[in-house]
Formats: C-alpha cells, structure tokens, sequence
DNA sequence: GTGAAAGCGCTAACAG
DNA sequence: CTGTTAGCGCTTTCAC
C-alpha cells in the first residue's frame, strides 16, 4: 500500500501538495498537479480514509439499525438508504438488532467508537433509553419508519390514517364484521405501528357506527405464519367476519390461505386487506389490496435529512409523514 | 468526546496505561486498572476505532457486496453474514451493485480505501476483471453463492445436482415435457446460476431418454413477472407442458399465478417446481415444492472463512460446497 | 505555489 | 508495573 508519502518523493513534492492535490485545492500549478496524479496512478496510490476520518473527525459512514434485513419491509428501506448514501458518498454500516433493546444499545455504542457521522434507526418503538443514549453521545439520528414526540427526526406515514382509510373501503363496501390482524403491540405504547393501525381501525367502526368487536381481533407477528393462526381464529369465531385487515402483507398472506383452508373463498366469502404493499402482494391469488406505503422513498428521504444534519444544512422539516395510497387489487367484494 | 489523554490525565496515569487497560494488557496493576476504568466510565470514554484502525492496520469492517439487498434471497444471505460477523466484533458495510460491472469496481475501490479488512462478494458471474481487482488491491475475498474456477475461496450448493435432482423428482412422477425457467445467461459463462441449472435440467432429460425442447425453454428475470411471462410462453408453446421447473422462488410464484390464468390448475394439470425455499415458498397454494438452498448458511459460512483468512487461521477448505435439499411440498402431481 | 511542522487518537516498543 | 517516545497516513496552518 503506498501513502502520501511514496508519491510525494517520487514525483519530486511535498506530501503537503500531494494533499492539496487530492483534496482539489485551489493553489497548486497545473504542472505539478499533473505530475502527482500521474506518479499516484502508477503507484496505485489513494489516500487512506482512515487516516482522512481520524483527523477530519468525519468518517462518511453513516450507521444503520434495523430490526432484520431479510424482512423484505426493511430490505426496500435499506435499499433506498443505501442507493441515497452511495450518491452522496457515504458508506452505510448494517445492524441487525432485531428489536431488542440490548442489541439496539450495543450497537449504538459500536457506532459511535466508530465515529460513525450519523445514524438511520428504525425499531418498533422508540423509548426515552434509545433517546438518551443518541443525545448523550451526540450522534445525529432520524428515525425512518416511526414517528416519535422526542426531539428527533423521522419520515414515517401516518399510520392511523392509513388503516382508517383501508376499514372505510371495506365499510364502504358494506362489510360490517371486519376482522383485524395486528403485530405485537408492545405494552401499548402510542408509536407503533399496530397501536396506531388499531386506532385508526377502531376510529373508522366508530365514525360507521360499528361495534369493535374483540373476538374480531387477533394478534400476529408479521410473519405469514403467525398471519395464518390469526385469521383462522378469527374465521372461527363466533361472529363470521366477512373481511379481514391485516396490518402487513406477509400476515395478509398467511389470512388467504386461512381463508381458503377454512373452505372459504376469497373475495367470494371473505375480502382480505393487507398492508405495505410489497413486491409480492401483487402476485398472490387473488391479488392483494392492500394499504402500499412507500418503503424505499422513506429510506431514501430519512438518509437525505441526515445527511443534510450532518453537513449542518437546515432541514426545513424535521417530521415527514410520506402518503401512504390504497392499492385496490382483487381480494375485496362488495357484500 | 474525550481521548485517552483526558483519562490518563484525570486518573493521573500516562496514556500508555489507559491503552494497556482498554486492551487488555496484563501488566497493569488492579488498582490502577480499575481508577482508569472508573474515570473513563465517568467520561463516557472509549476507544477510537479510526485511530485504532490506523496504527494497526486494520479496521475491523468487511465491506459486503451484493446485487441488490431487496431481493429475499441475497437478504437472507446477508442477514447470516451480519449475525456471523457480529459475533465476532467485525461490521458490515453494505454496498449494492445491481450486478453493475462498474458500480462492483467502484464499490471494491471505495472498500480499499476504507482499509476493510476483507470483502465477501456476491455477483452473477465473477469475471477476470474482479479478479484481477481483488488481487492487485491485495483485499481477502470470499465469494458467497458462487463458485470460480480462480483462486478464491467461495462457497455455494451444486447448482448443476440441485437442477438434476428437481427434474429427476419431476420424472420419477410420469413427466415427460418439462418447462425450463432460466435467468439472464450471461453470455454462457459457465458459473452462473441459471447457466448450472440449465446443464442439470438437460443432463437430467438426457438420461432419461427425454428430448430438450426449446419451446419449453423460457428466460426470466428472476422476479415474478419475468417468471409468470416465460410461463406463459411455455405454457402457450405447442408441446403442452405437464411440469415447469423455475430456477427461482420468485420465478416460480410467477408461473403459479400463469398456470392459472391460462386455466389451468396446479398441480392437477401443471406441476410446477421453484428453486431457493424463501420462507414465502410455503404459503402459496398449492404450496411449492422447491429446491432449498442454504442462503443463511451460505452467508454465515462464507463471513467465517473471510474472518479467518484475515486472521491468518488455516483454512481447512477454500472450495465448500453446501447441500441442497428437495423440499416436497404440494405443486406437483403424478401424471 | 510550495514546504515544514504540528497534530488527529491511539498502540507498541523500549526504558526504567 | 508504568512512563516516554515514535509513529500510523493524512490535513492544515504558517512561513517562505
């Protein structure tokens, strides 16, 4: 590996030009500039970032911590983040913390011993630790995914909204038994996802003059599996729902073949509705209506404010909540 | 931030000391040891990871590129890689190349200058242009999910035996005109999936006595429209297909939902077979019988090899070949 | 325009 | 056991 200062001796400079030159400084003769940039070519010479980073004090890293990369919610974030980095020149640190707050910590502190320039977080919910430990440590942070009341940046959708939009298509549609599919809910706080699509579920019962009916509801895990465990316990519950809504598309999966191997068809007997809109919602049978939520341009709009914040430009809002958009497909019948 | 000289200063120490206690040095007394510890405690102090980066010659990152995060099959392989790493205190930079010659030999440099420790690399066919970069540059690599006949260590499955094998099961069911479902070939280069795939579906025919017919061939693009277009295709030929085998999951979910738009049923008229077992293989209906691959694995065991190498433990074996499995689920039928 | 020198924060001999 | 010192490779004054 050869540094600074090989190609300061052999092309005859100071390794104080050799810098300049690479730093496109103003102030050096087109003569001698050419000069360096032609012996570093032939020595295969380009300065060592850290070194850059140790005395700069910026790495151009920025970290990312996400619940689990191969969940293909996350993925697409991850993709936009990451396309978003690479243009601007950062490189992006992945961390797996799957929800759990030690993991999420640990990795907070690695970031940091790391000089990390920023931080992409993303978790079901944020607490007054996780606030702390970013404020403490003085790393700039913005939440991609999750809304909070603390003082931090995020780009999210609006939640509530969402699934109050997705129950009324249903109810616009007269079904009037809807059944609901949520995630774990986390001692109820307010900022998750499944607390806030709860809510809106509930508001658009309310405002219908519908009944929220508990043996309508059941909890999943965003996974298919779990999906499938809570549509059939809904489907055989006292009261036969003729929709279900369920608040991620992997869980929507699960509900169709409960559905179907309850005996029963979807759309004909039940109208399913699911959430996120991923790739392969379009390929199930019936095609998946479902709430679609921009994944890839929330990563992309989380990584850019953070990047703004770490070049202390001004964020002109610091709390985005991106459109969410109903995709109707054909997994819901009029009744 | 503090440095190490503010905790040598307050615990009245040398920075020497301090170094020897965050390294674990034996030769510092208890006592001295634990004041360093308290009052670094107490500042908040840790180590540099750039500095440290820079004296030793090494960063403790390995730089990871791959074709494109949000696909569930390279997720899952990056998500082993990170677990993997994890554990044994290296980070992860993730870089995305879309299979882009040019972002892959952008990516390599930026990860050279990073100084990582070592990169593992995931592209569709891993040419002499790679090579050469990896080995002017002097940058340990590892290939995951892709085999080379350069001197690199990889590991990946038998593509060739996975195809056999899923053809044989197909014709050990009555099949007789089988469907092929490739990706991009890649100019034919010999170690590409779909190339692999395609040589053990016809060696599997050739055994059998069978003919390869080239209206039963189709290209995809790995995602489920390209795979649901070739299905088509296939399907609308004039030799009617009774199975189709896609080299993919994504591919085969495609051809699924073809099946039945041309009014067909799976598996009574239309066996159909995928390749990769991604957890939503399970959940179409029928549920798709598949070639399963150990992508976690693949990741994992491909992160412990690069480790390794850079640690300059002997590796036992450069050229690992993972096992593959049949998954029989319910896509294919007798005939 | 260009060079000399002082660090960035840390580790690793080398003394004591 | 502990301190002193010389860098790791680079950027940035401050002179000339």
């Amino acid at each position: 590996m050869p540094t600074i200062e090989d190609v300061a001796r052999l092309a005859n400079v100071s390794i104080a030009t050799v810098s300049r030159v690479f730093n496109n400084k103003p102030d050096v003769s087109p003569k001698t500039r050419e000069r360096v940039l032609e012996i570093a070519k032939e020595l295969g010479y380009e300065p060592s970032m850290p070194a850059r980073s140790l005395i700069k004090g910026k790495t151009g890293i920025i970290g990312l911590i996400v619940p689990d990369i191969s969940n293909p919610y996350y993925s697409e974030i991850v993709r936009g983040i990451e396309d978003t980095c690479r243009i601007r020149g950062y490189n992006v640190i992945l961390c797996n913390a799957d929800n759990k707050r030690e993991k999420e910590l640990e990795y907070i502190d690695i970031l940091k011993n790391r000089w990390v320039d920023g931080v992409i977080f993303h978790c079901d919910y944020f607490s007054e630790e996780h606030y702390e430990a970013f404020t403490r440590k003085k790393i700039p942070v913005v939440l991609a995914g999750r809304a909070t009341s603390y003082d931090v940046p995020y780009v999210t959708i609006d939640n509530v909204k969402a699934a109050y939009d997705a129950i009324n298509y249903l109810i616009s549609l007269g079904h009037k038994r809807i059944g609901l599919i949520h995630g774990p809910l986390e001692g109820m706080k307010e900022t998750v996802d499944s607390v806030e699509r709860l809510i809106g579920y509930k508001k658009a019962l309310g405002e219908a003059g519908l009944e929220v009916c508990d043996e309508l509801i059941a909890e999943g895990d965003f996974k298919a599996k779990g999906g499938y465990k809570a549509a059939v316990k809904i489907l055989k519950a006292g009261v036969k729902p003729t929709a279900i809504f369920a608040v991620s598309d992997i869980m929507a999966f699960g509900a169709l073949n409960a559905v179907f191997d309850c005996g029963l068809k979807c759309p004909e007997d039940v109208s399913v509705v699911g959430f996120d809109n991923i790739d392969l919602s379009e390929i199930t049978r019936p095609p998946l209506t479902t709430v679609a939520q921009p994944m890839y341009e929330i990563g992309s709009v989380a990584a850019d404010i953070l990047m703004n914040l770490i070049n202390g430009e001004s964020i002109e809002r610091k709390r985005i909540i991106l459109d969410h958009k109903l995709v109707i497909r054909n997994s819901c019948k009029r009744v």
